[in-house]
DNA sequence: CATGAATGAGATTTCATTCAT
DNA sequence: GATGAATGAAATCTCATTCAT
């Protein structure tokens, strides 16, 4: 039994507009690659917009879950933000292609498509974490939101770094490590 | 006396590709909203996507210029990384349509169109300076590729959290100067 | 106990096809409105042209039985046409969708699929009862087809007149058997 | 100098819409039996119901010059009545794709993109002509919109007559003329 | 009988680009 | 240089119809 063709579809368009960007990438040949009919598409998604937010809501998904998954049960709170870190860089070294999707998106005009509060309701687990290692005493007092668009950042800037590079998994798990200890430097 | 007809064009792509994307903004939108004709637009530009690079190249070379002339003859190697990047900030905030359109381009297909020198000849600058801040011993020995991708990114995050706040540009000033030292804590 | 499927598909392709026309309703939707299966519908017909056919064909029927109950054992050859006139004016009044659907597929390219011996079926009680009245020298003596399109045309006319006004019941009924009066007057 | 592709493309969709019903006529066939190419429809009509709605209102101007230009300076008013009733059909019968693709048009959902206040003006003038004739008692004390509806209708009624006929032109003249006295026995 | 996912031909519309004036 | 009508390739999307379940 093979995969669900709505699913073959998401896979499809995750690799070309990639590949292509979002417009250079015609919903014809999204059908092509997934091996499905022309208005197949359509029957899943009501529109070529509705597929693109809809494939970035499913990959924002599976990130959180991932490093929420990776980084649960630490003794500490700087071992939970380093996991949580480690965790979130891991997996945009794994799954390359929904990074660089994800990035595509967030600069792009259809961003807006996302709800605000829905934006808010993801990034909230993180500024309640890094509140509480304000109070806690264990971070600088700084507003929550410039923290985590530093440490996001941070984070983006090390991915960027790679993708020019060519490091061995080893290697770039070591720079994670020690850019954390930078990051680290900066927030205590 | 009024502006070339080049530069009409070239202010009203900034400003229609930053609401509305590069797709979503039909040349004959720009040509429209530059107030000259249809054909003209081709005249100054033999395809749209030339018209984009040139736009991207244009307002990179200003931004380059700005930091440049504001931030020489500093005497120390720390005042020097400082004015650079404060410069680089306040340039986005008093420009925040070609910040925004730069960002844009540099997550899209287009970039590859840059060739690959001349982005390494508008890096090797700073390159050149991180090099010799660790030279001299002042910062930490790290490849100056990653060390100037924290940096970048670092300003990158101070911009996006000022695009979703709406502080006074005095309390901005105050903000990036903090957010600088505590950069410096991570690079020394 | 509920309504036979297929009537229900023809109840709702009947209210569909009077609001949004013969093109402007997909299939998908007389099935959604009809709460039934898109596929369903191809049971009971085997394309969108014979539903709509058949439909045309079924309110012809109706009004056709409904003008002859209606208007049957009149005493004189008056009797009978006011009769008859006033009981297609009643069930058009009555059956404001049905009417509408009627004029709509008189107007379209669909009334070819209609065999023209079939139309003339339809109309021939008319023209017969009109030679009666010719040859009893109660009316003028023409072509049946021109008075019977007069007569039809008029009746018309009064149904438009009723659709840009508000009148009761009772009102319109007074303007039906006016209008009689004058249209009697232009036979004999 | 031949003629504007404007004018090519009303003339051309006329022809098909009479021939195939607006959702039977793709803009692909109109621009390829106008000679023009595709794109072209779409600069002179941002959309294909802005043709149909165009060269709705454009039949139904010319129509109502030719009618006034022929009816204008009459003795009497029943002349004035008759001219403008002979008018319409002479138009209907020399401008027979004209006169059927307006019956499609108002007997479709398009009628209702015609703004009610511009339908108003159109009949206006014929509603103060009728008005004159009651004022003046040479016509029945009637509403002027059920007056001016059974007239139309009327006229409307030997149209469909003479389509279903092969007369010459010579006697359509002479059922028109004889069709206005029955309509005026009607009205007096 | 009934379903609704799947199809793919075809329709409308967009838009970068050309070119005669 | 400047114009804007004209182009036509290509994109998105619709929808009647089929068919395996």
């Amino acid at each position: 039994m093979q995969k669900d063709k709505k699913q073959l579809l998401l896979d499809a368009a995750l690799k070309l507009f990639v590949e292509y960007g979002f417009h250079g990438t015609p919903t014809s040949l999204i059908a092509k690659e997934a091996g499905v009919a022309n208005g197949t598409l359509f029957h899943y998604f009501k529109t070529k917009d509705e597929l693109i937010v809809a494939l970035y809501v499913d990959i924002k998904n599976r990130m959180a879950a991932y490093v929420f998954e990776n980084a649960k049960g630490q003794a500490t709170f700087k071992e939970t933000v380093k996991e949580q870190y480690l965790a979130s860089l891991f997996w945009a070294q794994d799954n390359q292609l929904q990074y660089r999707f994800a990035e595509q998106f967030k600069n792009s005009p259809y961003l807006s498509q996302i709800a605000p509060d829905e934006i808010e309701a993801s990034v909230k687990p993180f500024h309640d974490m890094l509140r509480m290692g304000i109070k806690e005493g264990v971070i600088k007092s700084q507003p929550v939101e410039l923290l985590f668009t530093i440490i996001s950042s941070h984070a983006y800037g090390i991915n960027q770094y790679f993708m020019s590079t060519n490091f061995s998994k080893a290697k770039q798990h070591q720079v994670i490590s020690d850019s954390f200890e930078m990051l680290w430097a900066m927030l205590t």
